[in-house]
DNA sequence: TGTTCATATGAATATTTGTTCATGTGAACG
DNA sequence: CGTTCACATGAACAAATATTCATATGAACA
């Protein structure tokens, strides 16, 4: 009810907005929740969340990007795994947080 | 690298997918910001966030269904709030947050 | 170093999601 | 109690995003 309001910088919503634009999608989720079991590589990551390579790899590059996974090398593998704890502390707090409230949405 | 992985059911999956995506779009995101300065009526959000009042009507449904803001009845004016102090939080969290890492992304 | 295997990626398509436009609805206030 | 004002909503359209398909890439290992 105010003449000038409290608003965070374009940039700050943009960046924040974005990050949980990515956490929002079905298959990105999927993945980080069986990211959460350990580092794994791509071709068990798709058959864990039942999509294809491709688009997996599509959407691990987002998660990338995002710094959401990181990757390294195994062998012929390309092995992802949750960037850090942050991230990690993140997805448990909304699962737990989403156990209190079974019955909203 | 086991056979069989920790997994949210599919249900609190969802949830928090849901969860995330709704805290995902620009515009449900300026609306928030702009509620976190206090009630507003849905002309005054819309005039904040500069999108018609319908763009921001059926955003704040949307936004309703998810319980993240609510809403209560002045004169003729309908009133919309940020619904409690955990979504207060977590906005102030992520704003928190993401003033830190403004590298990243 | 050539081949293979695992993954990445570009382009086209499919799908989801947001906005607009027109109109409905319902409480307030005369 | 009818009109008006503030908002909600359905359907059509637009824009963004995900998936598929075909193929490129590049490290590993013979």
């Amino acid at each position: 009810m105010k003449n000038n309001l409290f608003a965070p910088s374009q940039e700050q919503t943009e960046r924040i907005g974005n990050f949980f634009r990515v956490m929002g999608d079905p298959t990105r989720l999927k993945i980080l929740t069986v990211l959460l079991n350990g580092k794994m590589c791509v071709m068990h990551i798709s058959q864990a969340v039942g999509m294809s390579q491709s688009a997996v790899s599509h959407q691990l590059a987002i998660l990338r990007r995002a710094n959401l996974v990181c990757v390294s090398r195994s062998g012929k593998s390309q092995v992802y795994a949750i960037a850090d704890e942050h991230v990690r502390l993140i997805l448990d707090m909304a699962l737990l947080h989403s156990a209190e409230h079974e019955e909203e949405l």
